[in-house]
DNA sequence: ACGAAGCCCTGCAAGC
DNA sequence: TGCTTGCAGGGCTTCG
């Protein structure tokens, strides 16, 4: 479910609801998500209160007087905030109770996602050394794409979607910047022009910046969110429409897959 | 070093 | 109707 713009605005939705709160503790229905819930995450929690949140990649970090939890949504999870007498329900995994009476709640049918605890800094912790910048920071460029590209032969799209080149690309938003960007997303990212690059990273940008303003809009109160309306309404150009007419050219959209992926393009505009 | 493929898991839709 | 198959917005790990 998530891609960055859903983690973004995820993180606006719940911060003001437990921001500067203490939590009182933590209801672990089901721990073993991508890695296991660390099983004290009660004791490491009680009583303590949270300072702030961020976003790195797609990781939510939220920061405590003695380390931060760091939670990723994987494939189908959500982060909700609702009154601390809500039912769970089937996939919800986990509780963090606060004390003014809310809970933030954990859901993970797939469990692809994580709840890690980590002491000292983050940015140091095994999951998030290796990654490239965020996108909407400056060292996201042209001038990055085309160098680290010479020579490789992957596609465009892999390379797009490979978090060591930049972050928070998930698989829609390649298919829709690789469009508006007129790049085939199977051209081998060594083979792509540096100008082609400047057109990728200005739309990676506009792509991901307009979805998380529309997320924004469409989910301002998260608390008692059903959870379901969490899906931008933002127009796709490509994907989800093979087969279909292109918005731009009328010819009808190509379907194929690139590194296990759904891919999604238009022979015409795309070369 | 690079790139391809496997795997973690459940739910759902399509096809037979 | 009911079963099987394939696919889903992620990403770490293994293998060649």
């Amino acid at each position: 479910m998530p891609e960055l713009p859903e983690v973004v605005v995820t993180l606006q939705g719940v911060l003001p609801y437990i921001l500067g709160k203490k939590i009182s503790h933590v209801t672990i229905r089901n721990g073993n998500l991508r890695w296991p819930v660390p099983k004290d995450l009660s004791v490491i929690l009680n009583n303590r209160k949270l300072e702030s949140g961020r976003q790195r990649s797609k990781y939510m970090l939220f920061r405590f007087p003695h380390g931060h939890m760091m939670i990723h949504l994987g494939m189908s999870g959500n982060l909700r905030v609702l009154p601390d007498d809500s039912l769970p329900e089937k996939h919800d995994h986990v509780d963090i109770f606060f004390d003014n009476k809310v809970l933030l709640r954990y859901s993970d049918p797939r469990r692809f996602g994580s709840i890690l605890w980590v002491e000292g800094n983050p940015e140091e912790h095994k999951l998030l050394r290796n990654l490239g910048p965020e996108p909407f920071s400056a060292e996201f460029d042209a001038s990055r794409l085309y160098s680290l590209s010479r020579g490789k032969v992957i596609s465009v799209k892999q390379f797009l979607m490979d978090n060591k080149n930049v972050v928070g690309v998930g698989n829609i938003y390649a298919n829709e910047a690789l469009f508006l960007s007129g790049i085939n997303p199977k051209k081998a990212a060594g083979r792509i022009s540096f100008p082609a690059y400047g057109a990728l990273v200005f739309n990676v940008i506009e792509v991901l910046s307009s979805a998380i303003e529309q997320g924004g809009t469409t989910l301002q109160d998260f608390s008692g969110n059903d959870g379901k309306s969490g899906y931008f309404k933002q127009e796709l150009y490509v994907y989800g429409r093979g087969g279909k007419p292109c918005l731009k050219c009328t010819s009808l959209l190509r379907e194929i897959r690139l590194g296990q992926r759904s891919s999604v393009y238009c022979s015409t505009c795309q070369k």
